[in-house]
DNA sequence: GAACAGATGGTTTTT
DNA sequence: CCATCTGTTC
């Protein structure tokens, strides 16, 4: 239609991108047709504007039909912004050209051509996705399609037909078997922690592509055999209700590929695009090829894009070696050859951001056997630059100063706009080498010239300002590992400190996974009131041994909350007021009716009580909160005898459905097995300051980044190691190492199960880290920096996110600008 | 209410 | 492994 120069000029002109000036990005998106891509693509590169103009220029210049592409990614989100880039630029680019070819009247079918390129037919989504529209699309005529259920109905379905019915939770065998798999215990009791270790087995097995019948024939071990009747069971059972989940939907959709419907379709795809491919794992490169092979065929191509280093989902069955060896595995499978393309150049971050990337990610020698080989370094193509200021640490005595003085610090700068601090000292590698040693804190000054300022005429400051006009707190993050507020004896972490501290400095703060939602006041009472009501001495709650301890404690806590709220007498008192409505259902006594019901729903005691609590029906927290219970009660119903509903017409069965209701509804919730819907939050203002954690940062970009490297490590404690610095790899990678075995096409990982561990929390730091534009301040404790103390020994805790590598070294960062 | 034994649980993330 | 909670005993 048009030439590939006309192209480029039309986007300059358009969409003031300049491709021509980059060679890497040029060479991505002017490649024929026939030939297939490896983009690794660093942190910043513009690999989203690499993919859309390569989409766009397919079909601006060679004339390819939208409906014969594919373009997947990993996240809905980022499908979704996927989709809206290329819809927007493709329409601009096509109104631009129409509006030309109407003006000089070049060529009637070229104007028919373009005039009739709908961007909507590109198929774009994540795999699941894609697979459920293509499944829609192919289905034999008359079939019903398989619902998809969600994580947390599969985790009450596990529960009750796979671990809970026959009593297999009770198991010594299967408690063992769990436990192999856990850093700390022998054996695992829980039965929602079986459940989720049973589906965390049989999704790997799915991943990793293992043959079923190959692996449950070759059992013996009791514990293994009560997993496999589990497994089948489960699977029988979302057979019977015409449901699959997100494992058996990837499958469905790698089987049907075969069929004769998909043949057609197959014939006439010409080219596949996968973005974030290094979170692929076996399953989905199966699926990949097997589109790939009829793409081939038609004279297309397979383009992947991804990073090595920001590969953050091994716990989906993602392998790194997937990305890595791309080449070499399309040329053994599809029979092409593959060109690699490096895009380099960071467009994001200020020089001293990128260069402690290139360092971080080479600390470590080991890592690199772990990376794309030969992998450049990011480069920095901007030559003016105006802010290039140090990557600055922020680290103190205790939790309190420290979230006192970076509130300060960020209230300071939202609300002035600019902020000054003296730079206290600047440590270095030679000062890292001499804390390494072990050095006395007072030594350290007079060796190195560069470490204490505080005596120096000539004092350094550091001044940070947010655009005056579009400053606001959504230009800052503050990253960390885990974003919970609360420990698990729910005792306040430091982002609870850090949240009330800001907001005492009227910073509003959005971090919807700090507290989990049995950790919510008006959630404990509404739970409280609810027991209370059904099960008003706890008869049924004491009778049932095997509920688990922990959840009785908070079950009990949540009475207590619940029967203080109903001293507070709430409002409304009439008809009747929370006390005595409590009371006539304790005593099951009428109120306003002839007799007791023979049954009722558990939403519609919910629904009553909710009357009493206003916070659960007016504010838009409360009512996310509201929805994640009512949802739990609905969809576990499902899968249970009664339900959801109570019984009364006869004891026994009013004792079952109540106990049921105990191990479908409260204990889950008490678990913390009850997740909230995090787009329901979207409704809330802006302008809060996010606190997040690093895989949710994944793929976003600030302003300013704060790094929580250390506030929470006072010790070289073993239980804090596996955030900073692992001892050992931890039952994820020996369930990794044991699936592996089974796998049809790949081996056991050559890397050790701790090289493996060091190469996830090198990945996450490098994530965080290449998220800054302009500042990046690490945070932590003095601990972290200069030793803890103890029995007058100098002692150090090794933290891969402050320059350790996995020899216990402690290299370090070039400069920080400790303030 | 101190001192102690015994139990308990420990991160992140997606479709 | 270890911090913390719960329950018991003096």
């Amino acid at each position: 239609m048009i030439s590939y120069e006309e192209f480029e000029r039309i986007v300059v002109d358009i969409l003031q991108r300049d491709i021509s000036s980059n060679s890497d990005q040029s060479t991505a998106i002017e490649a024929d047709l026939n030939q297939s891509l490896f983009i690794v693509a660093g942190p910043g590169s513009g690999k989203t504007t690499v993919i859309v103009l390569k989409i766009l220029k397919y079909i601006f210049v060679d004339g390819i039909e939208p409906e014969s592409i594919i373009a997947t990614t990993f996240t809905r989100k980022a499908a979704n912004e996927l989709t809206s880039r290329i819809l927007d630029w493709g329409y601009k680019i096509k109104d631009y050209l129409l509006a030309k070819l109407l003006d000089y009247n070049i060529d009637i079918d070229d104007l028919r051509k373009v005039a009739h390129i709908d961007f909507n037919l590109i198929l774009t989504g994540t795999i699941d996705s894609v697979a459920t529209e293509l499944i829609k699309i192919n289905r034999e005529a008359g079939t019903n399609l398989p619902t998809v259920i969600e994580n947390y109905v599969a985790k009450s379905a596990m529960t009750n037909i796979g671990v809970y019915s026959n009593d297999r939770y009770l198991n010594e065998n299967l408690q063992e078997y769990i436990g192999e798999f856990s850093e700390f215990t022998d054996t695992i009791k829980n039965p929602t922690k079986i459940a989720e270790g049973i589906l965390a087995i049989r999704e790997k097995m799915y991943y990793n592509v293992v043959d079923f019948d190959e692996a449950f024939n070759n059992i013996s071990d009791a514990g293994q055999l009560l997993i496999k009747d589990a497994i089948i069971d489960y699977e029988n059972e979302l057979k019977s209700r015409n449901s699959i989940d997100f494992p058996m939907l990837e499958k469905l959709f790698l089987d049907k590929l075969d069929t004769d419907k998909f043949k057609t379709y197959l014939d006439n795809i010409k080219l596949i695009l996968v973005d974030e491919y290094q979170d692929t794992n076996l399953l989905q490169e199966k699926i990949y090829f097997k589109l790939a092979k009829g793409i081939i065929k038609n004279g297309g191509n397979i383009t992947v894009v991804g990073d090595d280093d920001q590969s953050l989902y091994r716990f989906r069955g993602a392998t790194v070696d997937l990305f890595t060896n791309f080449p070499k595995r399309a040329r053994e499978q599809l029979g092409i050859d593959v060109k690699e393309i490096n895009l380099k150049d960071n467009y994001r971050s200020s020089k001293n951001i990128i260069n402690l990337c290139n360092h971080f990610a080479s600390l470590d020698d080991e890592y690199q056997n772990a990376r794309v080989s030969h992998k450049p370094p990011i480069k920095y193509p901007k030559i003016n630059d105006d802010k290039n200021i140090p990557i600055i640490g922020l680290f103190r005595n205790s939790q309190d100063i420290l979230s006192r003085d970076l509130s300060t610090l960020i209230s300071e700068l939202i609300i002035n706009g600019t902020v000054k601090r003296e730079v206290k000292s600047i440590v270095d590698s030679q000062s890292f080498e001499l804390i390494n040693k072990g050095e006395d804190h007072s030594n350290l000054s007079k060796k190195s010239k560069l470490f204490d300022m505080s005596k120096k005429k000539n004092k350094k400051y550091i001044e940070l300002s947010l655009d005056k006009d579009n400053g606001s707190p959504n230009d800052i993050a503050f990253l960390t590992y885990s974003p919970r507020e609360l420990n698990s004896s729910h005792k306040n972490k430091f982002n609870y400190i850090l949240r009330k501290n800001l907001e005492r400095r009227k910073i509003e703060v959005f971090n919807p996974r700090g507290k989990e939602i049995q950790d919510i006041d008006s959630v404990k009472i509404f739970c409280g009131l609810i027991l209370e009501c059904i099960d008003p001495d706890m008869n049924i709650l004491k009778e049932d041994k095997s509920i688990p301890l922990s959840a009785i404690r908070s079950m009990k806590k949540w009475r207590e909350e619940a029967k203080k709220f109903i001293d507070k007498n709430p409002e409304p008192r009439e008809p009747i007021n929370l006390k005595s409505f409590v009371n006539h259902w304790q005593l099951r006594k009428p109120f306003n009716l002839d007799k007791w019901p023979k049954y009722t729903r558990l939403m519609d005691l919910a629904y009553k009580i909710i009357t009493w609590i206003d916070s659960l029906q007016d504010d838009i927290e409360g009512l996310v909160y509201l929805q994640a219970i009512c949802q739990t009660i609905t969809q576990t119903g499902f899968f249970n005898e009664y339900g959801s509903t109570i019984y009364f017409d006869n004891p026994t069965k009013e004792k079952k459905s109540i106990d049921e209701l105990y191990w479908n509804v409260f204990i889950p919730i008490a678990n913390g097995g009850l997740k909230i819907d995090e787009d329901l939050f979207e409704t809330l203002p802006n302008d809060r300051l996010n606190i997040m954690s690093i895989h949710q940062s994944k793929g976003l970009e600030f302003p300013l980044v704060i790094v929580d490297v250390g506030s929470e490590y006072k010790k070289d404690l073993q239980s804090t190691s596996f955030q900073r610095y692992p001892y050992k790899g931890g039952g994820d990678f020996e369930l990794e190492d044991r699936i592996r075995k089974h796998s049809s096409s790949l081996d056991i990982p050559k890397r050790e199960q701790l090289d493996r561990s060091f190469d996830d929390l090198i990945r996450r730091y490098f994530v965080a880290f290449s998220r800054a534009q302009d500042v990046l301040i690490l945070v932590g404790l003095n601990s972290c920096i200069y030793g803890y103390s103890s029995n007058s020994k100098h002692k150090n805790i090794p933290n891969i996110a402050l320059g350790w590598n996995r020899n216990k070294e402690f290299i370090g960062f070039d400069e920080i600008y400790m303030i």
